[in-house]
DNA sequence: TGTAAGATCCTA
DNA sequence: AGGATCTTACAT
């Protein structure tokens, strides 16, 4: 199976994340994704992983934030605990996932913007089959590439699951873990630098400068 | 019950 | 810059 990821990295070394590591604010939880896999498994056992070089964090004072303003049928597992996914439909076209995040009751969510799959799935488009480094390189194509829809919201992420979250390998975070002051990459530690910046196709919040990307992914929507 | 807007993406 | 496409949220 050919892949067209940047890291060969086993999936045995990644430990899976649990909704304690999640319990924080998601301004602190989407930049600590970064580098993280979001595993996605069909009821047949198939299973795919897409690194995380792409987020945005939502808050509960955040005026983008779907549950801003009360609990609502859809928004509803925003308000509970983390660890949950948060899917809903956008543009009447496509959908958007999220990790809910931080305490219950403080509404909170880290949507995943792009990933750099380990395989391209089947039934892509041929535009998916052409450049498959930007198969899932934004919100929307993320999830219709990974099959994920609203069946898959208010659903807990966990290890045997349709889908769950597994943290950084040792390989990855060492990259991260160069000396301070080093600026130049070395063959063994690639440079690797994280971008914050404003979120994408907002109308409120647009100056919150909470999305984060991998700088030298290719699958990152928009640089 | 009506309606305006939307955390997108692709084409022109 | 515009269109596809439809659910949600809030107003009436």
């Amino acid at each position: 199976m050919p892949s067209v990821s940047l890291s060969s990295s086993s999936s045995s070394d990644r430990q899976p994340i649990d909704p304690e590591w999640l319990s924080r604010d998601a301004t602190e939880v989407a930049p600590d994704l970064l580098g993280c896999v979001l595993v996605r498994q069909f009821a047949d056992g198939q299973t795919y992983r897409g690194f995380i070089v792409e987020t945005e964090a939502y808050t509960p004072d955040d005026p983008a934030m779907h549950a801003y303003r009360r609990p609502t049928d859809r928004n509803r597992v925003l308000f509970g605990r983390a660890g949950m996914s948060y899917v809903y439909r956008i543009y009447g076209i496509y959908h958007c996932f999220n990790v809910v995040t931080d305490l219950e009751g403080r509404p909170s969510a880290v949507l995943l913007r792009a990933l750099e799959l380990n395989a391209l799935p089947e039934g892509g488009t041929p535009a998916d089959a052409a450049k498959p480094h930007r198969a899932a390189a934004g919100p929307g194509k993320l999830c219709r590439i990974l099959k994920i829809d609203a069946s898959l919201t208010a659903q807990p992420l966990y290890p045997g699951n349709p889908l769950w979250l597994e943290h950084r390998s040792p390989d990855w975070q060492a990259k991260l873990d160069r000396p301070t002051g080093s600026t130049e990459g070395t063959a063994s530690h690639p440079l690797l630098e994280f971008v914050q910046t404003t979120r994408i196709g907002l109308t409120q919040g647009v100056d919150l400068p909470w999305r984060w990307y991998v700088k030298s992914s290719r699958a990152v929507s928009r640089h």
